[in-house]
DNA sequence: ATTACTATTTCCCGAGTAA
DNA sequence: TTTACTCGGGAAATAGTAA
């Protein structure tokens, strides 16, 4: 199915007089050349045109034998209001929530927060130096782990790995978020241990601390995206084939 | 025609989920509610969304009594390129060509562009002091005098009408334009006496001199846009009504 | 309440062909 | 060459109804 599909018979004849500039200089074509070029047969071709401009949206005018065909007005607005509708849209900011449950790790995220590289590259990319540890939250509800996997790949503040010779160390890809109302971001390693319905979360101050959490506490995460991030392309990881 | 006539029924469809979020979170609604919105009937509500699902657009499931339906990443491909094309074909930038025939005026641009407040405005506005004189140019073409219309509409630098007690100056709009390679603006001076086959065109510098003009000549006007830049809603003018 | 099957109608497409 | 008519077939929409 392509996008193509998600046009009615009209509204691909528009999109094409559209892209070829018939807003303002008239374009040349012919109803048997417009069939061809969009796969229909010359009759419908013709029947379109002929509604398009009984709808008001096409004027032609004929010179000797070629066919000139532009958009009025009225199309143009139609066609923009198409566009202003999709805009918001894919453009238009909304709100994933999830909640989850504050537990202990093996203090793997602690150990890496740590390491001074790691260190440098949240100072630089997130603009705060995180409480040496995570905070690890596990997800119950069903929908989340989606969400998670959605977040994951909208997760696009990129934390380089490097090597010191011993071994490598790997990356990470962070998202900003809100928890509980403190602002922090969701940390995702790569190479965790930790299975997919955990997330961790690092912050400029200790969460625990100043919001008084113990295991088992409940909270919730918040975090905006558009919907344009949820698609931001993104190269497959070792651990996704 | 509105633009959900340029949108196959399962085009709406994935438009209607798309406006409620469903990418993110699942959309509790069900066929009947779907059809009511969509002025369909229920049947078709339930045969669209079986062939989106089958299509892999969206994914349902059922909770109790409710019905959960999201769009998939699929789906979400479809609408971004959707809104890619018509992104391109809004924001295309696009050039219209006009031809004009000099002739000498009766003065009245010439008289307009030397009062000190346009001169003023004109510096402010466009950035250049203009010669003190308009080249006037009559269109011969048929298609430029639609083109004409349209660039009136489209020229979006407001020059400012003033009163100085005795009388009321009107005031103009400019769009900037080539005119045989020489930047130029060209200016349309609210309740001119000029008819509609007429362009007025100022400069930095004096075009007859530099481009070694005579009446008669013909010159090539050039000026690009957007589609959006054609669609601008502007008030109307006395004269109009 | 749901969804979705079957039957019927409506509408759209395209072949043939006229002008 | 054009465009656009008629008309037959089939797809798509709805009504009625089952589950």
């Amino acid at each position: 199915m392509s996008f193509q599909e998600i046009l009615s018979s009209k509204g691909r004849i528009l999109l094409y007089l559209a892209e070829r500039g018939a807003f303002a200089e008239p374009l040349e074509t012919s109803t048997v050349k417009l069939a061809r070029e969009l796969e229909i047969s010359q009759q419908s071709a013709s029947r379109l045109l002929r509604e398009l401009e009984e709808d008001g949206l096409v004027l032609r005018e004929e010179l000797g034998r070629a066919r000139r065909i532009r958009l009025t007005e009225k199309a143009f607005e139609v066609l923009l209001e198409m566009h202003t509708q999709l805009k918001g849209v894919m453009e238009r900011p909304t709100e994933l929530r999830l909640e989850g449950m504050v537990f202990t790790g093996l203090g793997e995220g602690a150990y890496y927060v740590q390491i001074p590289h790691y260190l440098m590259e949240f100072e630089k990319k997130l603009g705060f130096k995180p409480y040496p540890g995570t905070l690890n939250l596990r997800l119950f509800r069903k929908d989340d782990l989606l969400k998670r996997m959605i977040l994951e790949k909208a997760a696009d503040i990129v934390i380089e790995g490097f090597r010191d010779g011993r071994r490598a160390y790997g990356g990470a890809r962070c998202i900003r978020a809100e928890l509980n109302g403190e602002d922090v971001a969701l940390i995702f390693i790569e190479r965790t241990h930790y299975s997919k319905d955990v997330l961790e979360v690092i912050a400029p101050i200790c969460l625990r601390e100043k919001l008084k959490l113990s295991d088992g506490d409940r909270v919730v995460v918040r975090v905006k995206l558009t919907p344009t991030d949820l698609a931001r392309p993104q190269p497959l990881r070792p651990q996704d084939l």
